[in-house]
DNA sequence: TGTCAAATTATAATTATTTTAATTTATAAC
DNA sequence: GTTATAAATTAAAATAATTATAATTTGACA
């Protein structure tokens, strides 16, 4: 954990951004909930729990800079809120997401499944891919499961 | 045109809404305008041209309604506006999007370019697909050639 | 150590959307 | 055709997410 700090403060200094401690906190949480898609009101909650002093606007400001620097990536599930995740280490591509109607859930997809659809974007419409985003909509194992049930 | 107006009347009766004159003005603004990506406060202001008496909460309302139904597709690009397309007829599925990170501009793909895979996700991840967002961010044909004038 | 720019805080403002309560409109029973 | 009933609409207020503002603090460095 310590190492990937380190980088992103190396990250931040090459483009002349200091790590404060309000920053580094922001930084920590995203850590420990790499599973999960945290909104910025999320990261705010937890990183409140250590640094009570951490003021709102202060967390935004820290993920929108984070997202500049491509070591988050800002999502829109369609719920009206925006969800942050790190990207995983030289991840090169934006991860896919699988949301469940029924449960809600969210799980990602690391494996670039775009590789050819992006080929045949960039040669058929002549549009140069610098990233996409990808979400499935149905229904997870976990709930297919229950339905039988019923 | 009157036609797909027929038809989204019935559907609206098989569930028993009915198309009031609002709602019957703000899907002629939508059919009126089907190339672009409208925001509920874009199709306010084009039905209010119409009918000025209407409501922006009407048409919020229209526009959930409509997307519940399935008439339009409800998306979101990241800019914190919801936007509103109608489907084509017969379209089964939701089309993707080329986003273009210079001049803003969305262009539409009707193909489904993801047939493959789903069929990946379905069988590996377990999990049923229903519907899915994919957007490309990029830069557009016309912004390419703008870049090599410089 | 004093100075300057960057960062943060608390608060206010803004934007998008939803809710509420009152009113209107349409549907259908009589 | 009136009257009762439910659905839909309006205008206004409320809420939720996010951003801007102004004052203050922090930290690097001359």
């Amino acid at each position: 954990m310590e190492n990937r700090i380190e980088k992103i403060k190396k990250q931040l200094h090459s483009q002349s951004y200091k790590l404060t401690p309000q920053r580094e906190a922001t930084v920590r949480v995203l850590l420990e909930h790499e599973e999960d898609h945290l909104s910025a009101e999320d990261v705010y909650l937890l990183v409140k729990e250590k640094s009570p002093e951490i003021g709102l606007a202060t967390v935004y400001r820290t993920l929108e800079l984070l997202s500049e620097l491509k070591v988050v990536d800002k999502i829109n599930f369609g719920d009206g809120v925006s969800r942050y995740d790190l990207r995983k280490e030289g991840a090169e591509h934006f991860h896919h997401h699988l949301v469940c109607v029924e449960c809600g859930s969210v799980k990602e997809i690391e494996e670039d499944l775009l590789g050819d659809v992006e080929k045949i974007v960039e040669s058929q419409w002549e549009f140069k891919v610098k990233d996409h985003r990808l979400t499935f909509h149905g229904i997870c194992k976990k709930c297919q499961s229950h339905d039988d049930d019923k």
